[in-house]
DNA sequence: AAGTGGTCTAGACCACATT
DNA sequence: ATGTGGTCTAGACCACTTC
């Protein structure tokens, strides 16, 4: 395990378990080094992670500084920069899978420009309701090339295809770009879904990316308007 | 202005004006430090922006290449990263507001904990509805404390807050976290916004952050739902 | 075996805030 | 004037991929 990771970890830890408070005044990169035993570059590396995660603030010729949050809100904030699939955001609950369609078929035009696939390629098409201690929650619309996922079997559909991609292929995914909107559900979406006709959903379309830098997914999932949100920090610079 | 910023802009704008082109191998760190007349340091933390960007992948041991995007989503992706207010979001376009509140009030108390300001503070309470192009867009309602902020005047609540906050007051916007979900319109939002009753909307609530670390706005918008979409990048690690 | 990117260091100098 | 974090360097060593 590297340096700046450990220590990051370690003073992460330390605001998550309320060792530093909002708004404290932490101790100076120059006293992290020597208690740390180890340069001003990884120390600094390590805090510039806090930054990225919205946990921390620096100031230049004052000092860093734990942000001004509740501790509801650290907890939160300190999750939302993980990237899992849905099977591990609900981890402890029951997650599972009700499957409308699995099969292979030419890739849809649309689908291939995404995934950057020649338009005579096969990918497996899968559709399937998820439902998160047995009340609906999302709708997934799947397209994955079976050069690159190969060996799909209806047990990891209805399991965790991520888990699948990552633990028995061996194969690592590495970065996701996603569009969130909103529109009407369509009737058969409100059935599914357990909604009222016409009322709102949340629309994920989503690529997945190897760290070969391939695109390994491209979905589209339907949320529930009741069950679903998004946690975003944006930085300038 | 820092290398490393100069370096990462001028990749970036190679790979936009498509002179890297996806899927590309890129030069060689050692490379890129000779023709930059830099240290490896300096390259790979101007090609780390690159990478958080979504705009390029490394592969240890093989090299540097262009994510598999096409040209329309590099652009959309080297956009999504930078942190903006909605005026200058839509710049180009007409932004108006119609001013539905503007009053300062004892703070509420919801508000006075997203804000870590004591209860009996008083606040800015700002509601407004924004048109883009004559076309009602987002309804806002926002808190400022009157001690951060001070001095606003309905000039300024009719353009751009965040433009007076910056060039006016001279404080410098560092951050905002930002959670997004999905309702039914109540019947005023969708009078306002021209929705029928019970259609979907977004709601964004957002709090901002100077580089001070003190929170300055707290904030729930109320978007549209076909004027509506966000972009995320998520990576691994 | 050779070459890639990843980590880490020790030290220099700079920009900024506080005193 | 002092001390903070920010940038940059030159060079070392490591992990990994490719040949």
């Amino acid at each position: 395990m590297q340096k700046y990771i450990i220590i990051s970890n370690d003073i992460r830890n330390k605001i998550l378990k309320g060792e530093y408070v909002a708004n404290q005044q932490m101790p100076f990169e120059k006293d992290l080094c020597v208690h740390y035993g180890s340069s001003k570059m990884t120390v600094k590396k390590a805090l510039d992670i806090l930054v990225t995660e919205g946990l921390i603030i620096k100031r230049r010729g004052s000092g860093t500084f734990v942000k001004d949050l509740n501790p509801e809100e650290i907890e939160r904030v300190a999750m939302a920069n993980q990237f899992r699939g849905t099977t591990a955001l609900y981890a402890g609950q029951k997650v599972v899978s009700k499957i409308l369609n699995f099969s292979v078929v030419k890739v849809p035009e649309h689908a291939a420009k995404k995934l950057n696939i020649a338009p005579d390629s096969f990918v497996y098409d899968i559709h399937r309701v998820r439902y998160v201690d047995d009340e609906p929650f999302v709708m997934e619309k799947m397209y994955m090339p079976i050069d690159l996922i190969p060996n799909i079997k209806e047990k990891n559909i209805k399991g965790s295809i991520y888990e699948y991609i990552e633990k028995d292929l061996h194969l690592n995914i590495q970065s996701a770009h996603r569009t969130v909107s909103v529109r009407k559900a369509t009737d058969f979406e409100a059935e599914e879904l357990g909604l009222e006709k016409g009322d709102p959903v949340a629309v994920a379309e989503q690529r997945g990316y190897l760290d070969t830098g391939s695109a390994f997914e491209f979905s589209t999932s339907i949320h529930r308007y009741d069950k679903f949100s998004v946690e975003i920090v944006l930085t300038r610079n």
